[in-house]
DNA sequence: CCCGGAACCTGAAGGC
DNA sequence: TGCCTTCAGGTTCCGG
């Protein structure tokens, strides 16, 4: 599922297929995918436009527009953008097409969660986000203000995008692992120290994600179709039952807020307080 | 405001 | 083999 490094690294590569090209024509074959405004204005709205280039800003992608407006899209679950020749039949799964000049976005989401914006003003849609977790703004004393008073889960904590934009399931298990922190410890229970070490291992699992391209545990694809590498050098994340590379024991999974969490018993232990 | 659970979706995987 | 159940998780909405 793309996270912040998938989303990064899909804008790093779309860079060079979309800067300056104008929108040909757009389809929308699952309409629910289009959250606002509806399908047909979009695609109206979309058609003869240029595209200025893309920003990202937590999971969320965005399209700047020669008219000022943005197109922003989030891939959720199971959404991919890929760059196909303008003749390609798009796939059973494919819920838009965006037509450039002699290319196709195609935005594959087989499970159909992934949504769709254009506004004006992109605040609209991300304007309630937290802080990006690469950027200047995210120091150890923001991220102990986030967590003061906090008695949910640590690991809920971190995903929620209204705290910290960008940090989901899987690398918020990574950081939590790299910290030494188990994932139910409630947020007010970290001491200074250890917001220090967690808010150093959040930015070192997210740098090392974009560096290895995002994390292809499931449903992740580049632009080209390729996978990332990042899920290769994964800790505890999705390993369950397998050896901790640090201690040996094996990797235990629970549930936290419905997710499916992952974390060594030993290296992380729960605190009681 | 804070917290936790359901809903949105459908392919993949596991059980019998 | 095939049917059935469960699992996967980002976000929004709702109830306590």
């Amino acid at each position: 599922m793309p996270e912040l490094p998938e989303v990064e690294t899909i804008k790093n590569e779309l860079v060079p297929y979309v800067r300056g090209k104008r929108i040909t024509d757009v389809a929308v074959y699952w309409s629910r995918t289009i959250s606002r405004p509806p399908a047909e204005e979009l695609c109206a709205r979309l058609t003869g436009q240029e595209i200025k280039g893309l920003a990202r800003r937590g999971k969320y992608l965005i399209f700047r527009l020669g008219n000022g407006e943005s197109l922003i899209i989030h891939l959720r679950m199971t959404g991919a953008l890929l760059v196909k020749p303008a003749s390609d039949e798009p796939d059973q799964y494919v819920r838009a097409v965006i037509r450039l000049d002699g290319l196709a976005l195609h935005f594959r989401d087989p499970r159909k969660f992934g949504k769709m914006w254009l506004v004006d003003d992109e605040n609209e849609v991300v304007g309630s986000l937290g802080p990006e977790p690469l950027g200047k703004g995210f120091t150890p004393e923001v991220l102990a203000q986030l967590l003061a008073h906090r008695t949910a889960p640590v690991k809920a904590l971190l995903c929620d995008q209204s705290l910290i934009a960008g940090v989901g399931n899987m690398y918020a298990d990574e950081a939590l692992f790299r910290a030494g922190i188990h994932p139910m410890r409630s947020g007010k229970s970290l001491s200074a120290e250890e917001i220090k070490w967690l808010h150093h291992a959040i930015q070192e699992v997210l740098r090392r994600g974009i560096r290895n391209k995002g994390a292809s545990v499931t449903n992740y694809f580049r632009p080209d179709g390729a996978k990332g590498d990042a899920h290769k050098e994964f800790r505890v994340a999705h390993r369950g039952g397998e050896p901790c590379p640090v201690c040996g024991t094996p990797i235990e999974r629970t549930v936290v807020r419905q997710r499916g969490t992952y974390f060594c018993p030993r290296c992380q232990p729960a605190i009681k307080l």
